[in-house]
DNA sequence: AAAAATCGAATGAACGTTCAATCTAAGCTG
DNA sequence: CAGCTTAGATTGAACGTTCATTCGATTTTT
C-alpha cells in the first residue's frame, strides 16, 4: 500500500486543476508547485518526473470512476437496468468532476496514452465482469465489448463534456429520454 | 481566395504527420521544417506563429470532412436515409484519414479549441441545414441537435479511433449493425 | 544524532521566433 | 535579348526565454 501523504495529494490536486486548465504543455512544474504550496524541488520526491506525475494522476482518476460507476444502487440490479444506472452513475461523475473528465479525455487524446494499459485496478475488472454477466441477462445486440462501450459510455462522456462547457445543459427529463435511446440502441428489437 | 503554394501545403501535410505522431509540444517547428524540405524560417513567411499553424490546419480538415460527409450520394437522400449515409461517410473519412482524425481529436481537447468557433463555411453550413432538415422529415426522438451529433456521429468518430489504434476491426456486416443501432437510438418508437 | 523531508537557486537543454544575408524570378529598358 | 532592377522567397545561425530537473544546504521528524 502506497502512502499517500498530505503533501503529495495537494500536489496531485493542484496538478489537476492547472493542468486541465493550462493544458499538459503550458503548465509549468513550478506553478504547480507554487500553487500547492511547496518548494519544486519537492515534487520530485513523490514522482520521478513530470510525466510519471501525469500518469499517477491518470491511475488514481481511474479507479476512483470505476468504484463510482458501480455502486450501492448499481450491486443490486442486473441486465439492462444495471447497464442503464451504470450509464446514469459515469454521467453523473462526469458532470460531478469536470476537471476528471476533461483531464482523462485529454490524457487519451495525448501521445502519453498507450491502449495496452488496461484497467489492472480490483474494481476495474469487477466492472468489467458485471457489465459482461449484464449483457448476457438482458438481450443485448452481438457487437464487441468495446463497440456497445462507444455506444453507450463514450455517449456519457462526450454529452458530459458538452455540459461542462456550458453548451448544453440537461434537464432530467432529457437525460432519462437520452439513456432511453443509449440503451435502445444496445437492445434486440 | 488565398493562395496556396507547394511549400505551404507541404508544412502543411508534414506538420499533420508530426503533430499526430509526437503530439502538439513534443514537435519543434524545426523537425516540422526538416521533414518538410525547407528552412526553420520561412514557416514563419506562411504562418504567424507554430499555434496559427495549428489553427489553419485544423479549419482546413474540418472544410475537407463537411465535404465528405455530404457527397453525391447523401444529397439524393432524405430523411433516416440520409442521417444514415453521413454516418457511414464520417466513418469512412474518419478511417480512411487517420492523421486527421487524430488530430482533430488532439485538437478539441487541447486548450486551442475555442467552443465558440463555429463551422463557418459553406458546406459546414449546408450541411447543418441538411440534417436539421432530415430530422424533421424522419421521426427522430426529440433532443437538441448536440446531442443527436454525439448519438451519432461522436460514436462514429470514438469507433474510428478504436479501428486506428488497431483495438478493433470491424467488417462490413458490423459496420452495418452498428450503423442499425445509432439509427435506432435517434429514432422514435 | 541520524534520517527524512523540504527548500530554492542554479543548470543546461529545448525550442519558438527573428533577421541580416542570399537567392530567385519576373519585369523593365534600350 | 542581354543587362539591370526589384520585390518576394528562402536560408540558417543566433537570440532570448521557458522550463524540467538537480543538488547542496537547511529544516523537521524520529
Amino acid at each position: 500500500m502506497i502512502k499517500v501523504t498530505d503533501k503529495q495529494s495537494a500536489i496531485l490536486n493542484t496538478a489537476l486543476k492547472l493542468l486541465v486548465k493550462n493544458g499538459f504543455h503550458n503548465t509549468p512544474m513550478s506553478l504547480i508547485a507554487k500553487e500547492a504550496g511547496v518548494s519544486a524541488g519537492i515534487i520530485y520526491h513523490y514522482f520521478e518526473s513530470k510525466d510519471d506525475l501525469i500518469h499517477q494522476l491518470y491511475h488514481e482518476i481511474e479507479v476512483k470512476l470505476s468504484q463510482t460507476l458501480l455502486d450501492q444502487k448499481a450491486e443490486q440490479l442486473e441486465g439492462i437496468a444495471l447497464l442503464r444506472q451504470i450509464w446514469l452513475n459515469a454521467y453523473a461523475y462526469y458532470v460531478a468532476h469536470p476537471n476528471e473528465t476533461l483531464f482523462l479525455e485529454q490524457y487519451k487524446n495525448s501521445p502519453f496514452y498507450k491502449h495496452w494499459e488496461g484497467s489492472s485496478d480490483e474494481t476495474g475488472l469487477l466492472l468489467s465482469r458485471k457489465i459482461e454477466q449484464a449483457i448476457t441477462e438482458a438481450k443485448i445486440v452481438e457487437l464487441p465489448l468495446i463497440v456497445l462501450y462507444s455506444l453507450t459510455l463514450g455517449v456519457a462522456m462526450a454529452l458530459a463534456k458538452q455540459q461542462i462547457a456550458k453548451i448544453i445543459e440537461l434537464d432530467d427529463a432529457t437525460l432519462q429520454k437520452i439513456a432511453d435511446a443509449v440503451c435502445r440502441s444496445v437492445q434486440l428489437v
